[in-house]
DNA sequence: ACCTGTCAAGTCTGG
DNA sequence: CCAGACTTGACAGGT
């Protein structure tokens, strides 16, 4: 199983290369002269655009091909009262620019809409702000020229008093999304709400892939489900993007492995609090069983140090492959997990 | 240079 | 029914 790594949005060892800079609306609508002001949200905006390509730099530079945009590039993008903005059309040089290097350097990128992206509300107003948000990320990726395999993650939202109920809202709602933005979309397992079963379930039923999160699941998991033993059902949901079980049925340069998210507990007081690094035994101890049964997948790392936990993890897994552990390093944020057959 | 309160948005909990 | 927690990077305003 080919394993490659990423990271989310900041470097931590880039200086100077935040691609989420911001303006408050509080302090927009003091200003002055509006058109002005527009302006220098447009010049934020750019600015954030450079430095994620910046970032991409870096990722290339490392080996590391797998990379969460912010989804802060546009200051103000979605605000109900700045709908006679368009931020898309001055700024679409710079999203060509960052897709072209994206695709160029086989990258694979996604967006994570804020937890106010909500298709299992009961309130018409949520439920339209949630459609704008993903329209707007999907706009981006557009904007940037990427194909479908450019997703946005979300969750399923509250439950509501009755998660039964809640659950076949969102695949009402959600289902109800124009086929660009739904084919654009991945579910995620949640630390408080939908478990990895009750998402894998909404995921089956909607036809969208499942990203799980290992850490999210040791967190919330009231019935004690093994992760392991999800996975095949979960590996599956993968498979509009070329992976059917074992074979996949397209070149390699047009596949799209499973994602999951992997974190560590920043403490046994702060239990779904994400800590600086990632432990490696956690994540060998997941990938292993499920190495024979997946060719390939990604592997994105929530840590607070971001991309120098990835780098850590990279000199954990050498050391694992020193230690004699079926793991072998490929490049700078890749490894190959021999699978255990059980 | 450094610290503190605040930020557009949602949902849940506790009072 | 409402205030505060949740979570988190960045800004504004202060020292």
């Amino acid at each position: 199983m080919i394993v490659r790594f990423g990271f989310v949005a900041m470097s931590v060892l880039l200086e100077n290369a935040s691609p989420s800079r911001t303006m408050t609306y509080t302090n927009f609508v003091k200003l002055a002269d509006r058109e002005a002001g527009l302006r220098r949200l447009e010049r934020i905006a750019e600015e954030n655009l450079h430095n994620t390509l910046r970032l991409l730099k870096h990722c290339k530079y490392s080996d590391i091909q797998v990379y969460r945009i912010t989804s802060k590039l546009i200051p103000l993008a979605t605000h109900a009262e700045m709908q006679d903005w368009d931020p898309y059309a001055p700024l679409a040089a710079s999203f060509a620019e960052v897709g072209a290097f994206v695709r160029d350097n086989g990258m694979r990128v996604s967006f994570h809409p804020d937890h106010f992206t909500v298709f299992s509300t009961p309130r018409e107003e949520v439920l339209r702000s949630s459609h704008r948000d993903l329209n707007h990320h999907v706009r981006m990726f557009e904007m940037m020229g990427l194909d479908e395999r450019a997703t946005c993650n979300i969750h399923v939202g509250g439950t509501y008093g009755n998660k039964g109920e809640a659950g076949r809202r969102f695949v009402r709602q959600f289902g109800a999304l124009e086929p660009r933005i739904r084919r654009r979309m991945t579910l995620e397992n949640d630390d408080k709400t939908f478990t990895a079963a009750e998402t894998l379930a909404l995921a089956e039923e909607t036809g969208v892939p499942m990203v799980l999160d290992i850490h999210h699941h040791a967190v919330n998991n009231p019935d004690g489900e093994r992760a392991e033993a999800l996975w095949d059902r979960i590996r599956d949901t993968w498979g509009r993007f070329g992976w059917n079980g074992l074979k996949p049925d397209r070149p390699p340069e047009e596949l799209l492995p499973p994602k999951i998210h992997v974190s560590t507990p920043k403490s046994a007081t702060d239990p779904r609090g994400h800590a600086d690094y990632v432990d490696p035994g956690s994540v060998l101890e997941f990938l292993r069983p499920i190495a024979a049964s997946t060719p390939a997948i990604d592997v994105m790392i929530e840590a607070k140090r971001k991309d120098e936990a990835l780098l850590k993890l990279m000199e954990d897994m050498k050391a694992a492959e020193a230690a004699g552990l079926p793991v072998r390093v490929l490049d700078g944020a890749r490894v190959e997990v021999s699978g255990s057959v059980v």
